[in-house]
DNA sequence: AGATAGTTTGACAATAACGTTAAACAACTA
DNA sequence: TAGTTGTTTAACGTTATTGTCAAACTATCT
């Protein structure tokens, strides 16, 4: 079996799609072979299980976020530089693939006995972010109480919006995806200077 | 069939519990019958089908925060005085229910299309909501670009932390979940004291 | 006691889903 | 051409799941 044939290719992008949207278990072998108009039985061919190939999508959609979320714990950067570019960087991964937060965040709900593996498996060392966020780099947020509390501002400033998604566009913006849309980008300046103001 | 007999509550309970964490599509009428220690056919008996089942949780969730919500953006309240007794009640509510938000948010983002029916029914006039964020009542937002915005941060900052209880909790807290909720009780105070900020 | 309304149970039928297997097919190689 | 490897297909067996139905049970009222 050689990786990534052209069928592999389409099987793991209808899989996406679908385990985005309804999730593992409202999700069918049959769905996915449908969407990508192929045969069922291949989807055990290329992916022996169900549950393998729901792997290969559950890790692929933490992979694409998760090394920006380390990385930014694991940097030397000057935090007041690092902040602006974290947040365009993951801004711009959430308007890529707006479905992966509240993929990811379903799955980590469903099981989460699964949190430490993983955080092991993607390389977060979290006693690294916690010996940082201690660290001389944080002396700037001044009299900011807790550190951790930045970053879960930080991160829920910036994903939050894109998992609630369809209330906000219809609460908020009448239903105009064009409109939600250029708020998101908008907020890409938006946050950094908020985030700005939490450090003084 | 008299309303809220004994076992009408223990399926309720059981089948909040179980859709709250493992979905509508990830549970089953029997998982759900097992938990509340009763026989299967009792929930056809007293919800007819498991969409109708699904859909009094789904109800009864979004009503525990949706009110809160629709009274911010009705109220006539000075909004200085508003914005912090708003989040010490989102942030309680979400402390009693701490699974609901990401239930919610994922059942919306299964079917979106459900999103304009299910705010009419709630009672939330998205014209009036804009109509009041334009009003006078925010002008102390200043040069606050975009009334919206604030709302979003707002909610960000309420919510967020409870979808991703279990990454929260792992990466920032290592895993001690006393120290997550006494991080999240602590921003009832410290959330309004950030928000101060955005309108300044 | 006996009828009646409401509740609970076990059995059934229909369908959907998953994974396996053996056969068909394609393309390349000796 | 014949053979080998890798891919695709249809058919099958098994299990899970849902909703219905008629029978059993309970309690209450006459």
């Amino acid at each position: 079996m050689t990786l990534n044939t052209e069928t592999e290719q389409k099987i793991v992008a209808s899989a996406e799609k679908l385990f985005y949207r309804k999730g593992k278990a409202g999700t069918s072998m049959q769905d996915i072979a449908d969407d990508a108009g192929i045969n069922r039985t291949l989807l055990n061919y290329y992916f022996r299980s169900k549950d393998q190939l729901f792997e290969a999508v559950f890790r692929n959609a933490m992979a694409s976020f998760v090394p920006n979320l380390a990385a930014m714990l694991n940097s030397e950067m000057s935090f007041e530089d690092y902040v602006p570019r974290m947040i365009e960087t993951v801004i711009d991964a959430m308007l890529e693939n707006p479905q992966i937060p509240i993929f990811v965040l379903q799955e980590l709900s469903s099981n989460p006995e699964r949190m430490p593996q993983i955080i092991k498996e993607m390389g977060i060392d979290s006693t690294v972010a916690e010996r940082k966020m201690k660290g001389e780099q944080w002396k700037e947020l001044g009299n900011q109480p807790d550190p951790r509390q930045f970053m879960l501002n930080l991160l829920s400033l910036c994903i939050f919006p894109f998992a609630a998604r369809p209330v906000v566009t219809e609460i908020l913006y009448n239903g105009d995806n064009d409109a939600y849309i250029e708020a998101m980008k908008q907020r890409k300046q938006l946050l950094p200077l908020l985030l700005k103001k939490f450090m003084i």
